[in-house]
RNA sequence: GCCGGCGUGGCGGAACUGGCAGACGCGCAGGACUUAAAAUCCUGUGGUGGCAACAUCGUACCGGUUCGAUUCCGGUCGCCGGCACCA
């Protein structure tokens, strides 16, 4: 009588085996391989299956490196336990963020236990712990010392119910990115990182990385790189000048009026007596306006300055205006405005009456009664003096260094991406390592006395007035300075959850080191990470910043790599059913926990990979996971009734075996996971069926066996030692495929007339096309009637005889 | 508005590089085993017509290229994601 599959006493037997004799052991001499999944927060609502799915993929994926290419597996686990999710969560439960923190990790490493992933625990790093955030702290003054960390008074993004400043990254179309409030603005003086510095090489290392194109894309995009010019216009009457940054030169001879920000540093000097007090009211409105309401504009806005610039191409006077459609912080502020060709200045001067002049020809000809702006530039330049006849194709290229000659410009090119917001006003973070004395200015802590523990404190809720909890800690705040000795204040604000997470990779590979952030002999032997695993929501936030900060870090000789994650895999999400995200308030969260006990870890794990594609979002339905249990129990039965059957392996054995070693492979290559897991339903049932007509070899189980073992770990390695094996399954060795094994004799085919099947004929594999064609028409027989233009043989697949 | 991606049975999904559409699984229907049920096993399962062999339609929609199109090209519609006055 054969054992029945009993998943709880299996995973149980060889979690405990494997917690005694860890099977990935680094001995030295074997190459590595870092599988590194993006760390979660510790989050007090738990795993639920969408989670657990791409910790599955990374755990398919370390385990299948281990068996293919003999790799020593790097595959960390840690908290991101810093920032707004956990101070929100500790606000709402009452208690001390440290002390909820601590207990969600509690909580969550042993649902992640029930992986049965090859974590390994002694890399373990949390980003809210004393001897990790010294160094995430040791950065920021590094950065300090480099000059890319300032201080700056400006209007920045706010959001009123988390209380705190905001990254541009993480305003998303003019709401809060976590609690999705209305963005709002607020002039505060914020600690900024130069990550402008980095927007070239941010941009052009993008091509070294094997990464989704769409992140690629969507990174390219965000640090919006272009190319231009800057053009000086005098003000008529003034000393000033106006620079405007503009992509289009070849038009300037159409530029009819200026616009400025209202934020410009001119704005409010270029009005005279009849227009300062519509200019000061314009200004002052648009400092009120959130980030909302100036997205939801749909009509232009503007004022009349007053004042005139010489349009230097041509010495005309055109009117400057001012226009919250310019924004303040991109280019130089100021625009020269073309509204023959731009649709905003072309909407803008119609409703203004602001002449309109067309200098690219749409077609050769100028365009009666304009309607649009013609936005190409693609024809030939007229009403421009000199450039009369020019293409402006061409002209736009050669226009910058024309304008840098004739002096009034220069070739310019210019970035979306902004310096980077660094301070949050909340409790929950890094202590921002600066003094601020009268004397000397901000100065840093020195970095011996790093790192600057976060303060304990009676209320750590965020007071909103845009200063962070910890100023209300005098002793804490009262200090003196580092340089000089005088009293001085601390800097009270604390970093966004970004600091850490941007760099939390390194640290693992050296988790304990107290005397460097990662020793240089550690980095060179385990980093970079080789696979980064997570969902594509971190597209450009953190991603972006982790690279940033890598660059940094190579830049000051820390590591000797540019680029942190060689290669990237977004996973779907899984979400409830009509594709609803997975959220307590819903009620549509599905735990593991129940389906780990009913059906075991393994046919869970393979679950998870069987609902879609793991790159898509998939929904989530209980009701699936009985078929790939089903699968597990019938692969277990054909090796428990076939393992000692001493059946010889046959041709059609070996055929079978080697097919299976090579599309379980390919696949598992090409990330298709799904079909990886009904690539083994395939085979089991049609071992399945050869073992009931012939039987199957023990290799061949064998071999299936090893195949499954980084999906199904603990029932592989149960049926490797019933199959008389004493080391474990994941010290073998990957199969390969025989190609010739594989090779069919006889194959089936199509005949098709006119490319419909009208028979189906089986024909030796190496039949030539005149036999093949002479085979199929023999099959079709009375239906072949007519005649035959064109014979067609694609050699294993189809004869399609073409008639009329 | 701009830039990506997608659209295949009742459902999740498969189809390498243009070559038998619907693998695999869920669900459903019928059968075997059982006093009965569960579990398991077997059979069937895109639509329409037909007892059947078979015919015919069918991969969002319209058109094109090709001996042959889910796949390539042009257009339309719908859904999802990113960006959003970036000069």
């Amino acid at each position: 009588m054969a054992v029945p599959y009993n998943h709880r006493e299996i995973e149980q037997k060889w979690r405990k085996e494997w917690e005694k004799n860890p099977v990935n052991v680094n001995d030295g001499k074997k190459p590595k391989y870092y599988c590194l999944d993006m760390f979660p927060y510790p989050s007090g609502n738990g795993l639920h299956v969408g989670h657990w799915r791409g910790y599955v993929i990374s755990d398919v994926w370390s385990r299948y490196k281990m068996l293919n290419g003999g790799h020593y597996i790097i595959h960390p686990m840690g908290w991101d336990a810093f920032g707004l999710p956990a101070e929100n969560y500790a606000i709402k439960m009452g208690v001390h963020p440290a002390k909820s923190t601590a207990e969600n990790v509690a909580n969550i490493k042993k649902q992640i236990n029930e992986i049965a992933a090859l974590y390994d625990w002694d890399m373990e790093v949390n980003t809210t712990d004393p001897g990790f955030y010294k160094w995430t702290q040791w950065i920021f003054v590094k950065m300090f010392k480099e000059g890319l960390a300032y201080e700056k008074e400006m209007p920045i993004n706010w959001c009123p119910s988390c209380k705190t400043g905001l990254a541009n990254e993480e305003v998303v179309n003019g709401k809060c990115e976590r609690c999705g409030a209305d963005v709002t603005k607020k002039n505060l003086k914020q600690w900024m990182l130069r990550i402008t510095k980095y927007a070239d090489r941010l941009l052009a290392d993008l091509d070294k990385l094997d990464w989704p194109e769409k992140v690629k894309k969507m990174q390219a995009d965000w640090i919006g790189k272009s190319y231009g010019a800057e053009v000086d216009f005098k003000v008529d009457g003034m000393e000033e000048a106006i620079t405007v940054y503009t992509t289009r030169p070849d038009t300037l001879h159409g530029a009819t009026f200026m616009v400025l920000a209202p934020e410009h540093v001119l704005a409010a000097k270029l009005s005279n007596e009849q227009t300062k007090e519509a200019v000061e009211k314009y200004i002052y409105d648009a400092s009120m306006k959130s980030n909302v309401d100036r997205l939801q504009d749909k009509e232009k806005t503007g004022v009349f300055t007053g004042s005139y610039a010489i349009n230097p191409l041509n010495g005309k006077k055109v009117p400057i205006w001012l226009s919250d459609y310019v924004l303040a912080d991109y280019g130089t502020g100021a625009i020269m405005c073309v509204p023959a060709h731009d649709d905003r200045d072309f909407e803008f001067a119609t409703k203004f009456n602001i002449p309109i002049i067309q200098v690219i020809a749409k077609d050769g000809k100028e365009i009666e009664n304009m309607t649009e702006a013609y936005t190409e530039a693609n024809g030939t330049m007229i009403n421009s003096g000199d450039w009369n006849g020019m293409e402006s194709s061409v002209l736009k290229k050669e226009a910058p260094e024309m304008i840098e000659k004739m002096g009034f410009g220069r070739k310019t090119t210019n970035y979306k991406l902004r310096d980077w917001v660094f301070s949050r006003q909340r409790y929950w973070g890094e202590p921002i390592p600066i003094v601020h004395c009268e004397k000397c200015g901000a100065v840093p802590v020195p970095e011996e006395e790093l790192p600057l523990l976060l303060p304990e404190v009676e209320s750590y809720q965020p007071t909103g007035t845009g200063e962070s909890p910890l100023a209300d800690i005098t002793e804490w705040v009262n200090t003196t300075c580092p340089c000089c000795g005088a009293p001085a204040k601390r800097e009270t604000n604390t970093m966004p959850q970004w600091a850490g997470s941007s760099w939390y990779f390194l640290r693992y590979v050296d988790s304990k080191n107290e005397k460097e952030l990662v020793s240089r002999e550690k980095a060179d032997k385990y980093l970079p990470v080789d696979m980064y695993i997570g969902g594509v929501e971190h597209a450009v936030l953190h991603l972006l910043y982790s690279r940033f900060y890598t660059k940094f870090l190579y830049d000051i000789g820390v590591i000797d790599f540019e680029e942190p994650f060689t290669k990237l895999f977004n996973q779907g999400m899984i979400t409830g059913k009509n594709g609803i995200k997975m959220s307590k308030s819903k009620g549509n969260v599905v735990s593991p926990d129940d389906l780990v006990r009913d059906y075991g870890c393994d046919s869970l794990r393979m679950y998870e990979l069987f609902v879609g594609p793991p790159e898509l979002d998939s929904e989530w339905d209980d009701r699936g996971i009985d078929g790939v249990y089903r699968f597990i129990t019938r692969f277990w039965k054909l090796v428990m009734d076939n393992k000692d059957s001493g059946t010889e392996a046959t041709k059609e054995l070996l055929k079978v075996r080697n097919k299976m070693i090579f599309d379980i492979s390919q696949r598992l290559e090409n990330f298709s996971l799904n079909t990886v897991v009904s690539g083994f339903m395939e085979y089991t049932n049609k071992l399945t069926d050869m073992a009931k007509n012939g039987g199957v070899d023990k290799e061949t189980l064998k071999i299936a066996v090893v195949l499954l073992a980084p999906f199904a770990p603990h029932i592989s390695e149960e049926l490797w030692r019933e199959l008389g094996e004493t080391d474990s399954v994941f010290h073998a060795v990957w199969p390969k495929a025989d190609k010739h094994a594989m090779a069919d004799d006889e194959k089936e085919i199509a005949v098709q007339i006119n490319g419909k099947t009208k028979a189906v004929i089986t024909v030796p594999a190496d039949i030539d096309k005149d036999s093949a064609i002479l085979a199929g028409k023999e099959a079709l027989g009375d239906k072949l009637s007519g005649n035959v233009v064109k014979e067609i043989y694609v050699p294993g697949r189809i004869i399609n005889i073409v008639m009329k």
